[in-house]
Order: C-alpha cells, then sequence, then structure tokens
RNA sequence: GGUCUGAUGGCCGAGUGGCUAGGCAGAGGUCUGCAAAACCUCGUACAGCGGUUCGAAUCCGCUUCAGACCUCCA
C-alpha cells in the first residue's frame, strides 16, 4: 500500500499513516447537529472527509467511514445548562422533536448529494443509541472517573486527569482550564464547571427522555461519539476526524471518555479541518454570518452576486488545502466558477484529439505530480494546480501543437478520471445537465453546417446572424481551424 | 487574560532553505472575415525589524496585525 502522510491534531505534525489492520481503516466523523439548513461552514469538513474516504478507497484500502447524526444531547449556552437544540427548534415550530431531526436530516442529505458528497458507510443517529450510551456511562461509573449528582452523572475531570492528561489533544492543562473556566452562577450539580454531563436528568417540561439507571433523561453531547465510534469501529479505531472547532471540549471529551471507560485511546490520527471564514471571521449559525447551501445554490442571499453551482462550492473548498481558513467573497467563489469550467473544457478537449505516432510530453507526470500531492496530507490545491498544467498542455494538443500516442491519451484520460471524477469528487455539471445538449444537438449541427456554407460564400451576414442567434439562446459558437465547435452556456 | 494558528502579488490560494505553484482579474500579442475559444508574453508577492546561513517567503527572536478555541457551532 502507498505511504501516506496525515497531519495528527493530538502530535501537531504530519505522520505516515498506519491503518491497525492493514487493509482496512475505520474512520469517524463529527456530523452535523440536525436543527437548521446546512451551510458553507458544513460542506467544509463533508467535502473533506469525503476527499479523504475516497482517497482511501482509490489506494485500496477498505473503509468503514462512520458520520453520526446528532438529533439529540446537544444543548446550548452553557453545556449542560441549555435547552436541547432540537427540542427548541420542535417547540418554536410545534412539531415532535423527531420531526425537526428527520426534516433536516433530509435537507443535509440533500445538499451532500449535490456536493458530491458520498454517502458514508453508516450514519448512526444519537437517538437511536441511548441504550450503548447508557452502557458506556456505566463503564465511566464502574471506572471510578464520573459521579451521580440529582440524577445527573458528571464525568471527573480532576479525577481524570490525575491518571491520564485532559487537555492532551487541545493542548490545554487543567490549571489552564480551572483559570480560564467562567464559574456559573446558580446552583450546579457538577462539583466543578469543567466537569462535564454524561447523562442529564430531563426536567419535567423536557420532552425528549429516555429511561435510566439514575433518572428519566438524556445523554450527554459528547457521549454519541464516543458509543457509536466504539459500537461500529471497536474499541480502537484509525482516523477521528471533524471542525477545529469540536477539538475543545467536544473532542477532548470523548478522548477522556473513550480512555475512562476502555482504558486506553481508541482514535490513532484527529484529523481537523479549518473553518471557512467570511470577512475574515468565521461563518457560524452563532455568529449569525452563514449563508446556507441551499442560498448558494440560488443565489437568494443579500451579499450573493450570483448563484453558484454545488460544484462550484465543491470545487472552491477542494483548492483550499484542508487545515487552512478558506476566505468566502464572491470574487473567490467566481475565481472557482470559471476555474471549474476551464478545467472540465480541457477534459472534454481530451476526448476530441486525435491520436498521433509520437507524443511530445510525458503523461506520467500528471500522475506522478497528483499522486503525491495527495499522498502529502491531502494537497488537494497542488493536485488542481497539476491538473491546470495538464488542461494547457491538452487545449495546445487541441491546437495541434503537441501530440500524443493513443496510448498515451489512454493513460491521460485515466488519470484524469481517477483524480478529478474519482478521488476529489467532482463531476462535469453542463455535460450532465447535457441531455440538453443531445436534444438540441441535431438542429445545432443543422444550423452551424448552414453557417459554414454561409461562410464558405463569404456571406458573414448570414453567417453572423446564425451565430448570434445561438448565442442569444445560450449557445457559443467556436470557430475551428477545420470546422466549429459549440457548447452550451 | 490563557492556549493555539496565521499574515504570500488587484482577489482566492499552494509552497517550509536555492528550482515559474495554480486559478480569477488586468495588459500586450498570435490565430480569426469579425468575434468567441485557445495559445504565447508580462506583473520584480512573500506584514515589519533584527539574527543564523554562501543563500530565507521558508529557520530563530522581537514587534505589529488578524483569527480560532476557552458557552453552542463544521
Amino acid at each position: 500500500m502507498k505511504t501516506i502522510t496525515l497531519y495528527n491534531t493530538l502530535t501537531r505534525r504530519k505522520e505516515t499513516f498506519e491503518p491497525i489492520n492493514e487493509e482496512h481503516v475505520g474512520m469517524y466523523v463529527c456530523g452535523p447537529t440536525v436543527y437548521g439548513d446546512p451551510h458553507l461552514g458544513h460542506a467544509r469538513p463533508a467535502v473533506t472527509f469525503d476527499l479523504l474516504f475516497r482517497y482511501l478507497q482509490s489506494l485500496g484500502y477498505k473503509v468503514r467511514y462512520v458520520r453520526n447524526i446528532t438529533d439529540v444531547g446537544h444543548l446550548e449556552h452553557d453545556a449542560d445548562e441549555g435547552e436541547d437544540k432540537i427540542a427548541k427548534k420542535a417547540r418554536l415550530e410545534q412539531l415532535e422533536p423527531m420531526e425537526i431531526a428527520h426534516y433536516y436530516t433530509e435537507r443535509y442529505h440533500a445538499a451532500m448529494r449535490e456536493l458530491g458528497v458520498l454517502s458514508p458507510s453508516i450514519e448512526p443517529h444519537a437517538s437511536g443509541h441511548i441504550i450503548e450510551q447508557i452502557e458506556m456511562v456505566k463503564r465511566i461509573l464502574d471506572a471510578g472517573y464520573a459521579y451521580e449528582s440529582n440524577g445527573s452523572i458528571y464525568f471527573d475531570v480532576e479525577k481524570y486527569n490525575r491518571d491520564y492528561h485532559y487537555g492532551r489533544l487541545s493542548g490545554r492543562n487543567l490549571d489552564d482550564i480551572v483559570t480560564n473556566t467562567r464559574e456559573l452562577d446558580g446552583q450546579s450539580d457538577k462539583h466543578h464547571s469543567y466537569d462535564f454531563a454524561l447523562w442529564k436528568r430531563a426536567s419535567a417540561e423536557h420532552i425528549m427522555r429516555w429511561p435510566s439507571p439514575w433518572s428519566d433523561g438524556f445523554p450527554g453531547w459528547h457521549m454519541e461519539c464516543s458509543a457509536m465510534s466504539t459500537k461500529y469501529l471497536g474499541e480502537q479505531f484509525d482516523i477521528h476526524g471533524g471542525g477545529m472547532d469540536l477539538m475543545f471540549p467536544h473532542h477532548e471529551c470523548e478522548i477522556a471518555q473513550s480512555t475512562a471507560a476502555l482504558g486506553k485511546d481508541s482514535a490513532r490520527y484527529w484529523v481537523h479541518n479549518n473553518m471557512i471564514t467570511i470577512n475574515g471571521q468565521k461563518m457560524g449559525k452563532s455568529l449569525g454570518n452563514f449563508i446556507t447551501l441551499e442560498q448558494l445554490f440560488t443565489g437568494n442571499h443579500p451579499i450573493l452576486a450570483q448563484a453558484y453551482t454545488p460544484m462550484t462550492i465543491r470545487f472552491f473548498v477542494l483548492q483550499a488545502h484542508y487545515r487552512s481558513t478558506l476566505d468566502f467573497s464572491n470574487e473567490a467563489l467566481q475565481a472557482a466558477e470559471k476555474g471549474l469550467d476551464r478545467l472540465m473544457k480541457g477534459i472534454e478537449a481530451l476526448a476530441k484529439i486525435k491520436p498521433a505516432d509520437h507524443s511530445t510530453a510525458d503523461v506520467t507526470e500528471l500522475e506522478r505530480r497528483c499522486s503525491e500531492a495527495m499522498a502529502d496530507d491531502l494537497n488537494s490545491p497542488m493536485v488542481i494546480s497539476a491538473l491546470f498544467d495538464w488542461v494547457r498542455i491538452i487545449n495546445q494538443a487541441a491546437e495541434g501543437q503537441q501530440t500524443f500516442t493513443a496510448e498515451d491519451l489512454a493513460t491521460l484520460k485515466a488519470t484524469i478520471d481517477l483524480y478529478v471524477f474519482n478521488i476529489l469528487g467532482l463531476r462535469n455539471e453542463k455535460a450532465a445537465e447535457g441531455g440538453g445538449k443531445d436534444i438540441v444537438s441535431p438542429l445545432v449541427e443543422m444550423l452551424l453546417t448552414m453557417r459554414m456554407e454561409a461562410k464558405a460564400a463569404k456571406d458573414w451576414a448570414t453567417s453572423d446572424k446564425i451565430r448570434d442567434n445561438l448565442t442569444a439562446i445560450g449557445i457559443r459558437v467556436k470557430d475551428r481551424k477545420d470546422g466549429y465547435d459549440w457548447e452550451l452556456l
């Protein structure tokens, strides 16, 4: 298997990736809390880990990719005191919480499909794994790292920190956390403000509740990921991913829970994608500066100069390295749109190149560059850069300035298929819509043939009239040396 | 305040010691009946100040600025 490196947040360096079981990879990624429409921010981890999923599979690994749906336990405001996000939305909309969760899960799936994000191997729901979560809480209690208080169970961070290191992932020490954690006003069941809930007793008005040995209640937010990753990937697995903003407290708490319950680290490589920013600031629900994916696809948002296709969004995300922030702007999206168009045109041009008896460029260079870039911590921008260099070479070939043998053309096509479509997961939207093109094709061909005749007779008026009329209905005519070509705009 | 990350040309964004990243926008040119498309050429980019080095965008220090996390967020 090819040697690849991945940046591990746990060690803060790139490491050679070695899965626990040689040919299998277990990967868990934190999915969305389904209480609102998916926004541009959600596209980042989805596309990033889709890229990793696709890439690992292309290398020959059998990957089990688990991405959860959080439909219970995620509270607002103070981690353990706020209202459940989904329950709140349900209350506001006067719906059953599961109607909310279902509705937004469907919306999320639809958006992901548009973005070319493959469905994970397993998509467990937190609410479907209450029993597993209760069992895990029991194990933590048995191990002595949690305490019961008024029907709720809290993780004993201080005790855990004596035996392990709480804050290992985010680079914090408990001392720092103690001095920097706001003490809550009012009475709390917790011994310390930095303790976190494993199980919460439900108040009378709380509608999402399940029986447990301690109280009718619901699991703490961090429990679901520990319980479900253990259930589907085992006590130890290879990759745990998510957004950087989840590093603390969510992933830190997961590590603490799993370590407390199982006595060992569960995830080997922690991979975190960076944020999408807008005007240099994180795009987020709480900041109110987010743009939903539907708004992007329709252009229906005051700051959007136009609509952007799902593939433009995907390409935009892939053009930056996953660990860098990526700044949103209309200019940047428009640049991505045009760049993607150029890439797809180049690929279309490749299909039309006639083979020659010798090649003027080494087609294996593209595969080499793409493969090295991907192996170096998923450097998709470098892959794209190599692809653009080859788009230029392909265009030169289309103009007769380069030649390729039939075999090299096939190699080139295979390389591009692998990286552009399989690994980067892009698709040619215009070609796809282009049922359209097939339907109008005979008519356009007929008109363009007539135009060629007019041109031959130097009847420029007729020739231009045909071209202008086609342009008016969205067909761009391109004159070639020995004929013509056309495309849908 | 604590912890961490970053500052690259008009815009987005790679690059971690010496070799043109790439895309978008812009300028000039080739081709063309004209256009479009494509191709060619161009821009003396690495926040500032010191240091290490034959050589630094890249390593070290300081300064300035920005961001993330420390409440929920992908």
